[in-house]
DNA sequence: TAGATTGTTAATCGATTAACAATC
DNA sequence: TAGATTGTTAATCGATTAACAATC
């Protein structure tokens, strides 16, 4: 069997670099989809012509984490697909919470994507009286005053920031405090803590802005 | 005054990296935060020293584009901000239509940073007959069949695709046919056309995988 | 003018690609 | 076994940082 002498690294790993790290869960979101399509096996090559990278850069990558393939061979899909879920860390339930119930906020709770790789949105968050009490898909809609007594009885890791720019910085702190370790920041802000917080931005106005300069870059 | 020799390259331009493409909108929200408050002039080092990168990048990064400074004062604020604006297309209106009108397009179409930036979005496109014929935020939700019509009288560049999966390749597909130049894609699939057609893309789940990730790898 | 800071070249660093021996 | 393909080292490429002459 392919995989069976995969190594996992013990002790001090070698740290990844952030550029390999983006990459993977567009590795694992390919190997999902040929699992879907029961593709047993792959090769660096073919994978890499239907990502559109280089063979050499999958082959590299994936040596990061251990010897997953078989020369001759290339990779089993399946064994390949669920050693990068436990890479990812989806293997495990990551509790996450909403703060900010307005529409981006119950977009995000919608989501369908999310909890079938093992994220779990247990309470949304709001000031809003008008929300406070509303139930999305099945989870409820709390007063932001209750944050910490949620924090206390439930372990969640993962805070969503979906809350106007203004706000965004005074809540992070709160969350902080409360002990969340990693903030999923949608506001146009930049939040800085102590090192191991982490703080994983999604700006959507600088994303449709890169796309305005190519098109007006394009034919001048 | 500085900023009066600013160089306009003319001609070919060089080719401007993807990384530095990327920076160009956190400059250019740093540069409206400081505006708003009342900051006249920045040097690349205090600008550094507040974004957390280097002055040299700064420099580096803005003379791709001209020389917008000045020896021993450093860059007016004002100045470099609408300059950077014109760079990054925000000196037009770039109207959006958003192709799926769940929760994410609704929330897509109630941010009001966008129309701030000279985004217009003026038309939501959904199959959903409970949804067709709503408004959010003064915006109508129609009908996808009328696509082609829409298009045809009103000038769009970008659509942003807030659909299923199963459905957004055949509706990129269909966009592009009637002359959509660029797409915003919050699908979790990849869109490959001509080269001249433009993809940007947010996949969510991805991102939340890369926090996932730093968040387990972490302490072992 | 003297001091400050840019624009830009050169040096360094990191990431990607190529090549190939190891091996299934 | 012969062919295929990995894991990994070496070469290349690109991006970042440092340094400094130009100049406001």
């Amino acid at each position: 069997m392919p995989g069976n002498k995969a190594v996992v690294k013990t002790g001090n790993e070698k740290s990844i670099s952030p550029a390999v790290i983006k990459r993977l869960p567009r590795y694992y979101r390919y190997l999902g989809d040929l699992l879907k399509n029961d593709v047993v096996r792959i090769s660096s090559k073919e994978l890499s012509q239907r990502m559109n990278v280089t063979a050499s850069q999958i082959r590299q990558d994936l040596n990061n984490f251990g010897g997953f393939g078989q020369q001759g061979y290339g990779y089993n899909v399946e064994y390949l697909y669920n050693e990068m879920g436990k890479i990812l860390g989806l293997d495990r339930t990551n509790n996450i919470i909403i703060v900010g119930a307005g529409n981006l906020g119950q977009a995000l709770a919608n989501n369908q994507d999310f909890d079938s790789n093992g994220f779990k949105i247990i309470g949304l968050f709001d000031v809003n009286p008008r929300l406070i009490g509303m139930t999305v898909r099945g989870v409820e809609v709390y007063d932001i005053d209750m944050l910490e007594t949620f924090l206390k009885e439930h372990e969640v890791m993962i805070a969503a920031l979906t809350l106007p720019k203004s706000k965004a910085v005074k809540v992070a702190e709160q969350l902080v405090d409360l002990g969340i370790k990693a903030l999923w920041n949608f506001a146009p802000v930049d939040l800085h803590f102590s090192e191991d917080i982490l703080v994983e931005n999604v700006h959507l106005a600088e994303s449709i802005m890169t796309l305005s300069y190519r098109i007006h870059s394009q034919n001048q």
